[in-house]
DNA sequence: TGTTAACCGAGACGGTACGTCACGTCTTACA
DNA sequence: TGTAAGACGTGACGTACCGTCTCGGTTAACA
């Protein structure tokens, strides 16, 4: 009641405050272990409880679950976006799919999702955090292929939400499921972007 | 005679056989498990083998975990293969898209498959029973896809496998990770079909 | 004062203490089990859990394995010691030998016992367990026997150690191992005490 | 009813007879895991089995159960009777109790005993197989006491089988549960002997 | 000389209990 | 109230043996 700060923000909640100091170390506890080559579903409370030392309380308090907890953690985790040379619709969409499909850990969160996929089908919060994940990415992809519509590259009535679907699915089953063994991975996104631009591109053909 | 016979047959091991019943009601009590709704990560050896009226012994006599076991129980639900029409190309893909992406639960394997990811990241043999699953489809598709080149639907230089990956891949992720919230899964196998077709087909455009 | 209070009392460890309930729930269960009869090698862990309405892991959090949990038990139950009438020596042994050798379950000390000989055989600790329990009654006849050696009953240069050796082995074979089947277990102790006391006794003879 | 041979010796059951190479195999394989140190109560049929190559029905064919099998396995190994010099009933006597109490595994049947205690005090059986055991060796010192009773060296109305366990007694419990440690195993043969004779010695006082 | 019945080894069977681990919650003392 | 520590009840894990039950294949006396 000391200073005027009483009316500015939200009513400040009783108590001692949550420590940041907690809420990062136990992320950066989960990111570590990731980073280590732990497998997400792998990954115990009590194994980042002790890494971050915290007590486990504490992380039960912020999040409900493990799962929870992962989903925040990879979105704390920003992939650095590619550099998009913006010289060619082409070459801008295969530097995008090809983190997605080429190394072994392409995107962090890539390594995780698939342990979280089941997790998902049963908690609607969960679906909420992985779109945040990956909304970025798409809006990427999208402003590309509204670039390109703008420029003539693409046709004017392409369905935007589909190609971005048509692009990115073959590439993600091939490297989370190793899909088709015939197929390469690494050569993949040129050859997806290759073959739905030929089919979709206007002038293109 | 004698010597003929010595070739034939395996020599028969010794010890008692093992029970092919204890092998059927095992994989029946997983996929009544299954079948009710349980989540495959969720199964549980000891309710198996309860189910099952076996002991846990028997069960892990056979299967080296939990996941191996899964594998081979859903290799052993062959989900029916759609009625292929064979009047055209389109319609023959649509009809082997539609229940990987359509219905809740559609493909048996499809609700199990997501649990066995991260698994399969770190066990090669689970890759193998998981190709073992998925390439009947993935046959199928190709059949079709040869019969429309053979036909002249599809241009003669088509890449079958690239292809297969086009098609299955939107739909696949849609379903499993509910990729994009704007699309419709629907009817998302007939659009992705067409928009394929659009590009690869040959006097079609 | 905030000096002094540091040498005071344990440092109190961290963390939530153990719970004083679950100590007496889970000697109460193996005594309880015990007391119906059930052989002490028979008791297992799972039993004394549901029992005492415990999990397993707080039996095994406080000890190592089955044998030093009845150690313990058998530990907190201590056999009322008989009365003593004072009046003679030979009286007074023979009342302190009589709970051993008598009844077909005397001593409950002396029901678990068997069951944790070979086990002593491999860990130390438990003979020192052992000799928490024996070592009241064994101080018990040690006064006995001074009390005899000052009233001048046994003659003053006795060596007591090995008069309770004498004393009680022969009853404890008797009753443990059954060891000779032409001895009368009722009337051992009596007999013992005075064939011994009539060797060693002083003016006596 | 053919011959005269109803009437001579068992009927012959039909089939073929039981295997005596077995039979040996098997109580070797006990004895040999005895003589490895290995503790009795930790023996597996299991193992018995495997070290005997033998299959596990082959021994429940023959014992009821384990502890039967012990028995039975230590009954086929008789510890060597000690020289009696026969000079004095005192050196004879210690000569005899030596080889209960001295060493860490003295007897190979003093090693077994404690495992099959808590067995024997419900299987009526087995308390007739040990006795088998111990009973020899009561007799030795039976002879002893006998001999001395009639050269004069001990008292006429000597009570021999109380004398036995008064005897015995001492030295076994505290070489099988280590009962006071304030007395030398060593050296308690010789002491027991001679308090027990001084006391029930006739003219020795 | 076959037949026959119980033996043999091997090892699978349904069980029970083991001791470990992680879950998500609860309970301390302290800040 | 938040925090670190750690105990709590729960329940699955994968292992080890239990004592029983098949298997295909001996092994001897009887017929």
């Amino acid at each position: 009641m000391i200073g005027v700060t009483a009316a500015a923000g939200p009513p400040r909640a009783p108590g001692r405050p949550r420590s940041t100091r907690a809420d990062e170390a136990i992320i950066d506890a989960v990111l570590d272990l990731l980073a280590e080559g732990t497998n997400a579903e792998a990954i115990s409370i009590e194994a980042v409880a002790a890494r971050a030392g915290v007590g486990k309380a504490t992380i039960y308090r912020r999040w409900a679950n493990k799962e929870a907890l992962l989903v925040d953690a990879i979105m704390n985790l920003k992939g650095q976006s590619p550099d998009l040379t913006g010289t060619s619709v082409r070459d801008d969409l295969a530097a995008l799919l090809r983190p997605v499909g080429r190394s072994r850990r392409p995107h962090p969160a890539a390594a995780v999702l698939p342990c979280l996929i089941s997790e998902m089908h049963r908690n609607e919060q969960m679906w909420a955090g992985y779109q945040q994940v990956v909304e970025p990415r798409r809006q990427l992809m999208r402003d590309v292929l509204e670039r390109g519509i703008r420029t003539g590259e693409l046709r004017a009535d392409l369905d935007v939400e589909l190609t971005l679907a048509l692009l990115t699915g073959p590439v993600l089953i091939q490297h989370e499921l190793r899909w088709n063994p015939r197929l390469d991975p690494a050569s993949l996104p040129e050859r997806v972007v290759d073959a739905v631009l030929e089919g979709i591109g206007g002038p293109a053909r």
